[in-house]
DNA sequence: CATTGACCTTCCCGTCACTGGAACCCCTAT
DNA sequence: ATAGGGGTTCCAGTGACGGGAAGGTCAATG
């Protein structure tokens, strides 16, 4: 298989694909013309990176959760504390997107939005720091 | 002032302050040993960059909040336009995450995390594709 | 046989908003 | 004289790719 039908099948672009050889996440053969040759091994692997970083993880999280999908003596404890370690850093961006959320709803609600000058958001971050 | 104090008291670090200088957002003085000499203005509106930041907005969309700020003629609407725009990708962003974690939390929650290797997590993420 | 067009290759730069670190200068106090 | 705590510039790295150039390969067509 070449680089584009395990695009294709993977939903991955082709310079992901590139990418995540050049840091050694996948080791895919190459054909005579020089073209990468994919195995099925390979393009099951890609899949699963694929999902991996679809639910946030990141690269070296993968990296783990790749090296203890193919260990047949791993522990799922092993596998279910990088997922609540990540798990708990979503929560961490969630909280921190509604606090922005919460603060930037209340000034856009406050503001006209009209042809007139006066903004409360600009007011508000425009406070002085002084007082 | 110099940078130090600056950084105090806007919570900017002094690497920061100077990256803005760097993209003109600010543009202090100079002193005579080469030490840049924040006015009130820059440390103003340096605060003011601050939040912006603190809100999640870009840089780009700091500087036209600059802009706005510094322009008596603006519009409110254009503000409020820029801070809607913006509120519309966190909740994007927020709803992306709530996805994640929604499924994270799920496998998480079938997975029994002991010595065992049988793992949910590792089988919903290797998934045979082609099936 | 030549050409077209779709594929593939490597390589390098750009993204975003900084952060770290090296190498160096300046100022004040001891 | 020295020590320390400022400040300065410049370069490189972050994460996870994406864009685009310059060129090689392959299958099908005129």
């Amino acid at each position: 298989m070449n680089i584009g039908d395990v695009s294709r099948m993977t939903g991955l672009p082709a310079k992901t694909i590139r990418y995540y050889e050049d840091i050694d996440l996948v080791t895919p053969l190459r054909s005579e013309n020089g073209y990468r040759a994919f195995r099925e091994t390979d393009l099951h692997k890609l899949a699963f990176l694929g999902r991996a970083r679809a639910l946030g993880f990141t690269i070296e999280d993968c990296r783990a959760l790749v090296a203890l999908y193919e260990d047949d003596s791993r522990e799922s404890a092993s596998v279910k504390h990088i997922a609540e370690e990540h798990l708990s850093k979503i929560d961490d961006k969630i909280a921190q997107l509604q606090s922005m959320r919460a603060t930037l709803a209340h000034l856009i609600h406050a503001c006209a939005g009209d042809h007139r000058p006066d903004c409360p958001i600009l007011e508000d971050l425009g406070a002085d720091i002084t007082k």
